[in-house]
DNA sequence: ACTATCACG
DNA sequence: ACGTACGTGATAGTC
């Protein structure tokens, strides 16, 4: 179908004008009326995706009817100089867009839109006609739309008339609106009309009379006499008035359609336009050549039957990759009906909206969930795909997982894993983020697709742009795969992400539908118990403070401990006094206050956090489903959320006592197995330091080892200080060790801290070495890499801040240790998932806690997956120094740790 | 939306 | 003289 869009260059640029606010660049010049039209320009060419495309003007000189009526014109404002000036700057841009301009002197704009969509309408073309000009209502069809931008605080929304919406809105057709303007008259477009005559008389009187003619004609049967009197009175100025109101629609123009066919409006030359008047927020669409929306958005295909999705796939077939994009609502709370009672519940699931397959950068296919159409039906159709070896490309594969069927890892390529495995720093990982850089295409966002509206209205409404977001995710997504695996390949990522990364996606999923049980009732009894001494709590500090204030502020908090109180205060946050546990442990003797304030923190903490927090998320199974983000940190663990499982307290038995409501199911035990100290074995194996693989080899203890060879003791005279103080300069080796950070761990002086480092360094010189080449490799090549080849960009490295730049040499040393400890337990996740299925057991892994994996395993099962769980984790990876798993059972999560 | 705090590895 | 340990996420308060 074409379409012919049809804008009144004039009446658009003057509204852009007045809605502006004033602008100008570099040179001077004015720029805020062309940066409102483009911006109108560009939302309309995005909503109507238009075939055909006509700006038109009215020339300067005046024009026949404008020297007819002089005295009714001369009333206008002259053209501000402001205005006038961004004019012909303003064609100019059109131009290099290679945008079809009319002007002709004699013939008004309006009068140019009429004649081209009478024409166009006549071709059997969809006609929209853009205006700010209330007059163009009288174009409107039920093929001529005419659309009508207001800007609203700064928004620009339009308003979009066909003949009905003008009957509704205005209770005269279109062809009558040239009468109304003879009656009511037009302010702005200086038409006199009938003084004495406004909107509500005008329609009673066309309602009554049809038109104007008639209506004088007929005047003695006019109803209210003081209208009867008014027309009487102005017949020629109503005959007039409606004379100027016409547009006429049968101008000789001399312009054909073809001429006005919209080619790539995305040129060069119009982008250079852009730069120089600065206008950002438009560049993007002219970054480079194939950002050409009109060209691509032909390749979208809509489809809704079954027949045609089937036929489609077909097609398919052939391809060696495909990507396919689930689109699916997510949970919403419904409310149902039964029994007279309205009872509000949670969906079971996502409900499938459409799928989107791309495999040629030639069509797109969106098809719509409805009709015969069923979730089932978009299921077999991409299994057909998988069952014929077809790579399936996805963007977050696991939120798909649950509408495919299974298919091999091998199979799969998600953009968002391969992204993050190139630099797991970046922005975001959706299709839009990757369309530029992978695909070297531009698409709208999502974000700037559906502005404010929730999402799950725009599924419902399922508008346009919902179909185009998820074409051009799909488009993306397609277009993305073969650069991205020659880039994975270019940078030795590939494996990495084909090895590990690909295949974790289902071992993840596999354990975030299983999930992991609660007792909610321990969970709630336990939260009572926290809140009944909380309370007590609360009455003790509010009596030695004098006063009630909100102990959870840390604003309030301050000025009770460090005004009211006169406590000597440690530390300042930007917006006052640090109150932190730290600072309050110094204060510890100044006030017994102090202490219930830390006991208060601590217990409110666990209550709201993991007794209240927990609670909400479980499902009504029991159990709670955490999800476990592949693509968030930057070293390459990974991150749980909703509810976070990977920090369920441990340290202080109090909090530990939670774990006692993870259980496993009947019939099955927990096993619980960490590696140990993982991050320094790597450590060890990645540096080659022979004394501190020597001191892995043994059954020694590492610490101890370290204590005896930094404080030159022996080994068995370690004081249980030294072996601490060498524990804390072994985790801060780790970190990127500091003297500071060391001093502050360990309060002594930073003094002392750099002697012990100096130590510890002079004792294991190849970790000197070690970190300082990582620092040297970050600095040179910008990035440093885990053992597995994962990549983590370091721009602090070029910082020109001293502080920053320490941070960057910190995380230099850092990022390939943490991140090869996780790339070993993630290699150990995948085969200890798959040994689980292999064996055929019905043993689950359930939880990934960084260097702890957590299996609920069925009673008869126990010693085999002892067995198993150990082993992979073990030999995940072979190191300079063993590898060692600690696996513990237990009837809850407490016992088993 | 940001900050402070604190839970974990 | 800077003012720091590395990596996360949830909650409550404040603006």
């Amino acid at each position: 179908m074409e379409k012919l869009v049809l804008i009144d260059g004039n009446s658009i640029v003057n509204r852009a004008f007045y809605g502006v606010p004033d602008l100008t660049n570099k040179e001077g010049m004015h720029t805020n009326a062309v940066y409102g039209f483009l911006n109108i320009f560009f939302k309309v060419i995005e909503e109507e995706t238009p075939t055909h495309l006509l700006v038109a003007f009215d020339v300067k000189a005046p024009t026949f009817r404008h020297e007819m009526f002089e005295e009714y014109k001369g009333t206008r404002k002259p053209m501000p100089e402001e205005l006038r000036e961004q004019i012909p700057l303003l064609k100019e841009i059109l131009a290099a867009m290679g945008i079809a301009i009319k002007e002709q002197p004699g013939i008004e704009a309006d009068d140019i839109l009429g004649t081209m969509a009478k024409l166009g309408e006549a071709e059997g073309m969809d006609v929209s006609v853009v205006s700010g000009d209330r007059d163009l209502l009288q174009l409107a069809t039920d093929k001529i739309k005419v659309r009508i931008p207001k800007t609203k605080g700064g928004k620009t929304t339009v308003e979009d008339y066909y003949s009905p919406q003008v009957i509704e809105k205005y209770g005269v057709t279109p062809s009558q609106i040239i009468d109304l303007k003879g009656l009511m008259g037009d302010a702005s477009d200086n038409i006199p009309g009938v003084p004495g005559v406004g909107e509500k008389t005008a329609v009673k009187i066309l309602t009554m009379f049809g038109t104007v003619e008639n209506a004088i004609e007929k005047v003695e049967e006019m109803k209210p006499p003081r209208a009867r009197e008014a027309v009487k009175n102005n017949v020629k100025l109503a005959l007039l008035s409606k004379k100027l109101a016409t547009i006429k629609t049968d101008c000789k123009l001399g312009v054909k359609l073809e001429e006005c066919r919209l080619e790539n409006i995305f040129t060069d030359e119009a982008y250079k336009w852009i730069q120089r008047l600065e206008f950002k927020s438009l560049m993007a669409r002219f970054k480079n050549d194939t950002g050409a929306d009109l060209a691509i958005e032909k390749k979208f295909c809509e489809i809704s039957t079954a027949k045609e999705l089937a036929d489609k796939v077909d097609a398919l077939m052939s391809a060696s990759y495909v990507s396919v994009k689930i689109m699916a609502k997510s949970k919403e709370e419904t409310t149902q009906e039964s029994d007279g009672q309205m009872t509000l519940f949670m969906e079971e699931k996502p409900r499938v909206m459409a799928v989107v397959l791309c495999g040629s950068d030639e069509e797109v296919v969106f098809c719509h969930v409805m009709g015969d159409v069923t979730e089932m039906v978009v299921r077999e159709q991409c299994q057909r795909l998988t069952d014929k070896g077809v790579v399936l490309v996805t963007n977050d594969l696991k939120s798909q997982l649950d509408f495919l069927s299974e298919f091999p890892a091998e199979q799969a390529f998600d953009t968002a894993l391969a992204a993050y495995v190139m630099n797991p720093i970046q922005k975001g990982f959706l299709e839009e983020d990757i369309a530029s850089e992978y695909a070297n295409m531009l698409m709208p966002s999502f974000g700037q697709l559906f502005e404010k509206k929730r999402i799950s209205e725009a599924y419902n409404e399922m508008p346009k742009e919902f179909v185009r977001y998820g074409c051009y995710c799909g488009l993306v997504n397609y277009i993305a795969y073969k650069p991205m695996h020659k880039k994975l390949k270019l940078v030795k990522s590939y494996d990495l992400f084909e090895k590990i990364e690909m295949p974790l996606v289902f071992t993840l999923y596999h354990m975030e539908q299983e999930g992991i049980a609660v007792k909610r009732e321990a969970l709630r009894e336990y939260g009572e118990r926290l809140g009944e001494r909380i309370e007590v709590l609360q009455k003790e500090i509010y009596d030695m403070a004098g006063e009630e204030f909100n102990i959870n502020s840390p604003k309030q908090l301050g000025v009770i401990l460090f005004e009211k109180l006169r406590m000597p205060y440690g530390k300042k946050t930007k917006t006052g006094y640090s109150t932190s546990a730290e600072v309050l442990e110094k204060l510890r003797f100044e006030s017994p206050i102090v202490e219930l304030i830390l006991e208060y923190r601590q217990l409110t903490k666990l209550k709201s956090t993991y007794a209240d927090g927990l609670s909400t998320y479980i499902d009504m199974d029991g159990r709670i489903r955490s999800t476990f983000n592949q693509t968030i940190t930057a070293t390459g663990r990974l991150s749980s959320t909703e509810p976070n499982l990977q920090n369920i307290p441990i340290r202080m038995e109090l909090g530990r006592q939670i774990r006692k409501v993870f259980v496993p199911k009947d019939g099955c035990v927990f096993l619980d197995a960490d590696y140990s100290q993982i991050e320094l074995r790597v450590l060890a194996h990645m540096s080659g330091d022979e004394r501190l693989i020597e001191a892995y080899k043994g059954n020694a203890d590492v610490h101890q080892t370290t204590a005896a060879l930094v404080f030159h003791v022996p080994y068995d005279e370690v004081t249980e200080l030294q072996r601490r103080n060498a524990k804390a300069v072994n985790f801060g080796i780790v970190y990127g060790i500091s003297g500071f950070g060391l001093s502050r761990d360990l309060n002594i002086t930073k003094k002392q801290a750099e002697q012990y480092i100096e130590d510890y360094f002079a004792t294991y010189p190849k970790v000197k070495e070690y970190l300082d080449s990582l620092v040297e490799m970050g600095k040179a090549k910008g990035y440093v890499t885990s053992m597995f080849g994962r990549r983590r960009p370091i721009p602090e490295l070029e910082a020109k801040n001293f502080m920053k730049r320490q941070f960057g040499e910190r995380i230099a040393m850092n990022s390939p240790i943490q991140g090869t400890a996780a790339d070993i337990i993630k290699i150990a996740m995948i085969h200890v998932d798959q040994r689980l299925r292999e064996e055929n057991l019905s043993s689950k892994l359930i939880l990934q806690i960084h260097d702890e994996l957590l299996i609920e395993t069925r009673e008869d099962e126990i010693e085999q997956v002892k067995k198993l769980l150990e082993e992979e984790m073990v030999r995940a990876v072979e190191l300079l120094v063993p590898l060692i798993a600690e696996v513990k059972q237990g009837q809850d999560w407490y016992e088993a740790k």
